[in-house]
DNA sequence: AACATAATAGACTAACCTGTCTGTATTTTT
DNA sequence: AAAAATACAGACAGGTTAGTCTATTATGTT
């Protein structure tokens, strides 16, 4: 049964995971303490440890929250409205960027910056790796629907010149999403695709 | 004139810059403390803020010394070993990598790494991109061979797969080299190249 | 041999870090 | 209204960090 008492206390668990969502993003892991986490939420360090372990649970569950919030509800539905084609949804990936790269708060993808600066082999590490492998779930997904031959290796290829044109960003390079949509484009056109074996 | 004494406090400094680069290299910049590096090169304190005059002068140090050793010395010596085609030249930086990526102690891109823990802005941060831009001149020099079109876009985009396929690398899958290679064979295929205005 | 230079060793400051623990106020349940 | 659960505030422990400074030792120069 939910009681109030619980209502109360997941809201005091939001309010410091939203804080180090935001802190996290934006600055990095290691670069963020708990202690700023606590003053900028307000909460009570016996707060914080009720309901993460440690810091390094904090961070699994800020790296849960990016991905529903920046994987799925962000690049996901974006492409996805921006056309129904396969084809023009795998493009539209580097339009959603390039809009992205364009921020002034542009800071980097969470999860390349995590997987980077966690020591290999590490949960926060591995954690980090498996959000950037469900991305690539989701280009396979779309090669796939776009009849392309080995549709896991474009979509390894595709999460190449992603990640790329990521990190060319972060470098001062904020217009790489366009080199980067150019060469996808060249890259469909002469990529396999699969014999249709049926038709209506 | 240089004296031997001069000559020994080179020695020193050599020896804390050497153990700063197997460090840096292997752990990243804020992981590693000044005490590590001290321990490990034997040197005291103020040795090492003689010839450093901070931390981040010697990361500074560190980083121009991975660009001697490791952009110049092993990636274009290895690139320029492998062909004398230019075009050839651009898929042997694939080649190089495959053969980087299965070393037991691979360490991703110093450059990359450095660039994304340092705070935007910073001096370090600078110089890693300016180390990051060293690599894309090689690549557009080697694109301006092949007599491709737009070279400097080209090395834009072959950076792209090059940087995606480190971080991929760094994920744990390290056969990254091999479709990112077949991908750039593919653009270069249909990339443009120049009309050829004489012939010998 | 006397002097100058530079290295080593390590104490020390002041600031940070994560995580524990104590006490108090607030709120919810009974 | 009493009891239980939770949040807040903050002291505290035990660790790390970068950088300064004081001695002492070893080496090179004159």
């Amino acid at each position: 049964m939910l009681t109030a008492a619980d209502a109360k206390s997941a809201k005091v668990r939001d309010r410091i995971l939203h804080t180090a969502y935001r802190l996290f993003s934006s600055r990095g892991i290691s670069q963020v303490g708990i202690d700023t986490i606590l003053a900028e939420s307000g909460a009570a360090k016996a707060s914080l440890y009720k309901h993460f372990k440690s810091k390094e649970d904090l961070v699994l569950a800020f790296l849960e929250m990016r991905e529903d919030l920046w994987t799925r509800g962000w690049l996901e539905a974006g492409v996805r409205a921006a056309s129904d084609n396969p084809e023009d949804r795998l493009l539209a990936v580097f339009d959603v960027f390039d809009a992205w790269f364009r921020r002034r708060d542009y800071e980097g993808c969470a999860f390349v910056n995590v997987l980077l600066e966690s020591e290999v082999n590490s949960p926060v590490h591995r954690a980090a790796a498996r959000h950037l492998a469900t991305i690539r779930h989701f280009l396979s997904g779309l090669a796939q629907d776009a009849g392309l031959e080995r549709p896991e290796e474009l979509a390894e290829v595709w999460h190449f010149l992603m990640k790329g044109a990521i990190v060319s960003a972060f470098e001062g390079e904020r217009m790489s999403a366009t080199p980067a949509r150019d060469a996808g484009k060249l890259l469909l056109a002469s990529w396999p695709k699969k014999e249709l074996t049926s038709q209506t």
